[in-house]
DNA sequence: AGGTAGATGTTCT
DNA sequence: GAACATCTACCTG
């Protein structure tokens, strides 16, 4: 892998071809205690506000704002009362438009990755969009931070792109709109791929009686 | 192998 | 108040 992050201009065109291109690429996060990283072999896309199952479909909020600025930044949210996920905002500028980082296989600073996930297994480190920050300890913090900056503590390399004759595309996991796209992108037979998991509405916790 | 339940809190209606 | 781009543990076969 080499040390230069994918130039800004690589997220500025439609999210559906950046997310295949991101396949096999080399997510970096330098903390105070080393450096982790992680080449990419899920991703999906997420086509602002057209698409019904993006964050930004009902426009711009506190939360999303980061989404509607310029390409090549981390948009980090917080989602089931405990888990982070990252995607990173493509382009145009005000587009809204992101790829969410979805599983992958840690190839720097595998001690980090397990310390900070005692309980996983290998394979299982970065095999799912919560276990992918969690190896990479990127949480709340990161959000907005610029991928593309040489400088920045997070930052996506080119490393070694996926050969395109193994990406396959399925529809999303755990969307419970537009399931019909089909912008998950992945390698396909590695291992790291997390498994699909088709949107299942929560239960109701039993109304506290009073 | 596969299903389900429970955890936790932020965001938006 | 309900939904939520999830994960783990704990069942059952």
């Amino acid at each position: 892998m080499t040390a230069t992050p994918l130039p800004r201009d690589f997220f500025d065109r439609p999210v559906d071809e950046v997310a295949p291109a991101l396949l096999g690429r080399v997510l970096v996060h330098a903390t105070p205690e080393g450096e982790a990283a992680v080449r990419l072999t899920e991703v999906e896309a997420y086509a602002g506000p057209l698409d019904p199952a993006s964050h930004s479909y009902r426009g711009r909020t506190p939360r999303n704002d980061v989404m509607w600025g310029p390409p090549g930044h981390a948009y980090v949210y917080f989602t089931y009362g405990m888990h982070f996920c990252v995607n990173l905002v493509c382009g145009p500028d005000g587009m809204s438009s992101a790829v969410l980082l979805r599983a992958g296989e840690i190839v720097a600073g595998q001690d980090l990755a397990q310390a900070r996930r005692p309980r996983s297994s290998v394979r299982d480190l970065a095999r799912g969009p919560a276990r992918l920050c969690q190896a990479l300890a990127i949480v709340r913090e990161h959000n907005g931070l610029d991928v593309c900056d040489p400088a920045s503590t997070l930052r996506i390399l080119d490393g070694v792109p996926a050969d395109p004759a193994t990406v396959r595309t399925g529809p999303r996991t755990g969307v419970s709109s537009a399931k019909d796209t089909p912008w998950r992108f992945w390698i396909d037979g590695d291992p790291s791929v997390s498994p699909y998991r088709e949107h299942v509405p929560r239960k109701r916790r039993p109304a506290g009686r009073a």
